[in-house]
DNA sequence: TGTAATGTTTACCAATCGGTCAAATTATCC
DNA sequence: GGATAATTTGACCGATTGGTAAACATTACA
């Protein structure tokens, strides 16, 4: 006899940790393209490839689908910014930070087109977690650059709009892929397209950030 | 007796002027948050204020409909590269692009968002045209950074990258807005952030993309 | 090996989906 | 004003949606 799921959280099975682990990976694959109300459980079913009322064994409902989904992303898509270290000095490590996202949207782009969705929604089901945790988080990275520019090692710039625009730059070659690709043709397509924007994008970053030389 | 639809083109009332302008805009709305899938023609109806069989009289179809607003903002969305000028000195084209595309985050945000949704999902809809119309604009317009480089009005980078990395930081401010908001917070989500935001990246690329200073 | 807990499937449900149809209403033009 | 064309609506259709119930199968464990 099935037992009310509530018992499922006192111990989980090896089956359990397993077939939800292939849930969530099908449910990346479909809700990172179409976004939560774009997708149906059926199209995870079968991606998964098992029957949507085992799916529902599992996760009762989409939405706890889709919150488990985005529990377990969100750790790790963070995980750069917080390596963001005050004590570095400051050309390596924002060199080292565009490397870090560049490698994220090359690595993980479908959890790069989650998220996204999710902002285009309006954040439904974050809005919480980008007014607390993150924003602390920010917070915190822009007051270490504050310290960066009255020392002196880099230009005086707004630290908020500096980390938005490390984030949109990265982002979009796992958001906008397609059209990527579509510009830039079949033959510049490969992944080298990558090494060529993390080089384009740590001139820029580093020319555009480093201290006046016009003794101003 | 109702007409068979193609009769529509022959000649365009003024109802069919008002009512399709009407559609578009409540279709734009629901669109560029829910995207294609996500959205239903029953939620577009409620946001026109008018009968789903109404809006099927003017678009026989959701697809229809949605093609009908792609083609409207497509052209307009790229008005501001194509104002980019090959005459004109590069410090100052690239202070106006920004300005443009930052603009248009502004003040069409959904179009900004309906474009993104459409790239998430793979441009189902719109792979052709990025493939020819835009991929041609692009690279007349790369060719223009190119000639800029050579002449040695701005330091060397991959043109290509450099228009991408202008599109993503700006349309930030539109596709992610939520986001911007929350991690400024209240006191800073105001129109005041679209200064700080064009203030920075011209700062940025103007500085990132000046030629070296040092005697390379 | 037996048995209870766990896992899976078939059949199904009500609600919503995109879309049709014919009847009713309104605008247009002589 | 009346005929005719254009517009709008309510009722409806089959397919798909998220989700359930219960029978069935498998696993874990004594």
């Amino acid at each position: 006899m099935a037992i009310p799921r509530a018992a499922k959280t006192l111990r989980r099975t090896r089956i359990q940790e397993e077939k939800e682990e292939q849930i969530l990976e099908a449910a990346l694959d479909v809700f990172s393209v179409s976004g939560f109300r774009g997708s149906t459980i059926d199209q995870i079913a079968e991606v998964a490839g098992m029957s949507k009322p085992n799916l529902l064994y599992y996760f009762r409902t989409k939405e706890a689908m889709h919150r488990a989904l985005i529990d377990r992303v969100l750790f790790n898509w963070l995980e750069p910014l917080r390596a963001f270290d005050a004590e570095g000095n400051p050309e390596s490590e924002i060199r080292s930070y565009i490397r870090r996202k560049l490698e994220m949207a090359r690595d993980f782009p479908r959890e790069s087109r989650l998220f996204a969705n999710e902002m285009l929604q309006g954040a439904p089901h974050v809005l919480d977690m980008l007014k607390g945790p993150l924003k602390e988080l920010v917070d915190e990275k822009a007051a270490v650059i504050r310290t960066w520019i009255k020392s002196g090692k880099i230009a005086r710039c707004d630290p908020y709009h500096l980390i938005f625009s490390i984030w949109s730059t990265t982002q979009h070659y796992a958001d906008f892929d397609v059209q990527v690709r579509a510009v830039l043709g079949e033959e510049h397509s490969g992944d080298g397209r990558f090494e060529d924007a993390a080089r384009f994008l740590e001139q820029l970053f580093i020319n555009g950030l480093l201290p006046d030389h016009s003794g101003a």
